[in-house]
DNA sequence: TTGCAATTCAAACAGTTGTATGAAACTATC
DNA sequence: GATAGTTTCATACAACTGTTTGAATTGCAA
């Protein structure tokens, strides 16, 4: 056991390159170069490299899930239980997004690190990536309660087209700025985040008038 | 140049390797025993690997682009010029949607490619991809004659999140599937065009009604 | 201090990668 | 049918990969 310090200087090292080029090409010396440690503490310390990612991302993956359902939970007790829909996509994308875009220096590696595994899909990752299924059938029930009316059909076509704007507008935020030469604002972190709410509730309400809370329309 | 055979046997084995399983683990040594040719061939006929990646990245952007401004332009004949914008949207993402979904057997390796390469954002790659923004520009003029009341900014965020719809049902159709039980049919692919185009359409439109084809609501 | 386990280290290992070489086989022209 | 140019081939190469090894060092308990 020891100090740990090795260890956590490794994860840290791994987790900042990673995110920032990717699983393609960084390669252990990469890692032990930049957290000053030994080749072989690799190995001594997790077993292979393989098991070093899985570590990171199952690490991750459960602080990304506590954190959404915290928020999604917070909402529950305060509304009674059901709280109304934009609120529920609020809790599913907000932490996402909050982590990745907004001024460059606080962007969180772990966000950006877990916004790459959900891109390349390296082997000891696709094993583990079963278990947000789960996680995401959780947000689907909540929007079930909170839109009776629709069809479960509905439900996962909306979860999955806000998952599929905020998760785009991470991986291409910088060509959306060349292309609109900047007129899209990526540093709004909360006003593409209603963008993304707003778009998703529209096309989960349309056409029926059913939740407390209509849609916010066109964020800002 | 005699007869190109090994040349276009390189060119195609690498295509569906490379959209079978991504840049990342498909060698040079993959590459020749699936096209049956020696593997000094590639360095014969490409120059390096990465050559032969841009060359195959080249071939079907243009082809890409070519099939989606034909839509375009088509539409722009016989609506008088200024189609109407789900018109435009469907043929942004028409194309590709239809080259990767679908009954299995019958989808494009060209499509599938080209969805590799806008993920999996390699060097050779990387280099060539800054003219797909003058491609998309295009789009974005057309979609403001259609919807001349917009501004610019909601033009761009609409053009955005029909592109993120679309590539991330491609990507992610297999989790939506899982998700949602089978209940989300990935096989109807003109349902999932009206579903994306319906949704993008209804965010760009949403609180005026200035379009004479108003968005096609909650698709199928 | 002595002893023992945990940790670090330099070095080497075996495997794989893209690329280069030079001879062999082919093709077409005269 | 000899010749020149193109294409194929087996093989070698150098660089890089993750992993292993065994000795050195450290930290801590007796």
């Amino acid at each position: 056991m020891a100090s740990d310090q090795t260890r956590s200087a490794i994860l840290a090292a791994a987790e900042r390159l990673y995110a920032d080029r990717g699983f393609g090409d960084v390669t252990l010396r990469d890692i032990v170069a930049e957290a000053n440690v030994n080749l072989a503490a690799v190995n001594y310390h997790f077993g292979s490299k393989d098991e070093l990612i899985a570590e990171l991302f199952v690490t991750r993956s459960i602080a990304l899930n506590r954190e959404r359902l915290a928020e999604l939970k917070a909402a529950e007790e305060q509304g009674g239980g059901r709280p109304p829909i934009d609120v529920i996509l609020r809790a599913l994308v907000g932490p996402t997004l909050r982590g990745c875009l907004g001024p460059a220096n606080q962007r969180s590696t772990a966000a950006r690190f877990m916004i790459r595994a959900s891109i390349e899909s390296v082997p000891p990752i696709r094993r583990i990536k079963n278990r947000e299924i789960d996680h995401l059938r959780k947000f689907a029930a909540a929007m079930r309660r909170a839109l009776p009316n629709r069809s479960d059909e509905e439900i996962y076509w909306g979860l999955h087209f806000a998952l599929a704007m905020a998760h785009h507008t991470i991986r291409e935020s910088e060509r959306l700025t060349k292309l609109s030469e900047g007129k899209c604002d990526l540093d709004d972190v909360d006003g593409i985040i209603e963008r993304v709410v707003g778009m998703a509730v529209m096309g989960l309400t349309a056409g029926k008038a059913e939740s407390k809370t209509p849609a916010k329309v066109a964020a800002r």
